[in-house]
DNA sequence: CACCTAATTTGATAGTCATCAAATTAGATT
DNA sequence: AATCTAATTTGATGACTATCAAATTAGGTG
């Protein structure tokens, strides 16, 4: 990507980086506006729809028909296409990792089944999960796995959990709830700390 | 596209439209960095990189690696993936027209061949040609549309020409320069008015 | 010309945010 | 502990910009 694209696309997505001009673009997908029933359907003031697509029209995704009185916009799909081509073009290199075997040794070490060490394999990268599974089973799976992250016996404050859970992925709130619900972890009554429950009483691993 | 798909893309948006974020994603594009050498790369202070990092991280677009002291970012391919198909699914729909028939009618008006007639439903868009054609056939038969706009006689400045012809498309200087070009209109000596090249002198219409 | 309507321009205000210096946190080392 | 290094957090500042009211421009019509 040479520095006169990334300077056009830079202006492009500052003007798609915004709400009203995102509704606006949603707007024109399906037929020409003028000023007024843009400002209407926005419940904008009509300056501000102008404004908008003044600086819509200068970057050129839009055509503008004058009629009368009235100005009538209309998407440019042209310049549309080029905007997604400069998107589709952003690389998503498999971003070359130092890749030690040594980062995955850890699951190796887990006293599980293959098949469960396979759904964290899956899902895990440098120790994180960035994508949770959407399957049910594969979820206890992760769930088991950061049971692991706690220690027996150990009171942790509602911060505390929530620290080494977003260690693993940002949605902590869910996982905090999810290792309740599925009772790999108890709080205290009325909303206090945290503690594992002892492994006995836990859901066994899948066979 | 539903509110929250929108929600999470204005977000992603708003973090792609900043231009060191941007010059971030090329870097980290190759390798995983720590904050110190990108701070160096992108000449900025830690401090203003760890506000970027933050926030990138936060939408998901960013692995974190924890290295003893160091912090090492790399990039997630899965959320660029996407937000590139976010980007992608952005209709260019073949803008639906009022269509209301009126509108076409001077087409039918005119004393032409149906093909070339054809031509002109093809490309008109509410009496504007937004895309012009390609092909020099059809190239031609919209020129030929647009001499019709001037009146025969009549000497127009520079000015008038381009205004009358932007009114059509946006790239009235190509088309004042084709009109010349293919023998529809002439330009005084010196670069002064244009004016109408009579009908018989003309190229004649396809068949 | 006077008037009406559509739209833009101007000017002011408020909110967002990129940036950096200074202070703070946290891991590693001695 | 004391110290060193890497990074984040805090707080302040300046730049940008979305927004609207008021003034202005410009086409259309009586």
């Amino acid at each position: 990507m040479d520095i006169g694209q990334r300077e056009d696309m830079l202006y492009l997505l500052k003007t798609f980086a915004d709400e009203q001009r995102l509704k606006l673009l949603v707007l024109l997908n399906t037929k020409e506006y003028n000023v007024t029933e843009m400002a209407k359907a926005l419940e904008l003031s009509e300056p501000t729809i102008s404004h908008h697509l003044t600086r819509m029209h200068a970057v050129g995704l839009l055509r503008l028909r004058m009629d009368g009185n009235q100005r009538f916009y209309s998407l440019n799909p042209d310049r549309l296409a080029v905007f997604k081509k400069y998107m589709a073009e952003i690389e998503v290199a498999p971003v070359q990792t130092p890749a030690k075997v040594s980062d995955n040794a850890w699951i190796e070490a887990l006293p599980w089944s293959e098949e469960d060490k396979k759904v964290l394999r899956d899902y895990t990268f440098n120790g994180r999960i960035p994508n949770l599974p959407n399957k049910e089973k594969r979820f206890l799976v992760v769930l088991r796995w950061l049971a692991t992250k706690f220690e027996p016996g150990v009171r942790y404050a509602e911060k505390q959990v929530n620290t080494i859970l977003s260690a693993v992925n940002e949605d902590y709130a869910l996982l905090r709830r999810s290792l309740v619900e599925y009772g790999f972890m108890r709080r205290e009554r009325g909303g206090g700390d945290y503690w594992l429950v002892p492994e006995e009483e836990t859901i066994p691993s899948g066979q």
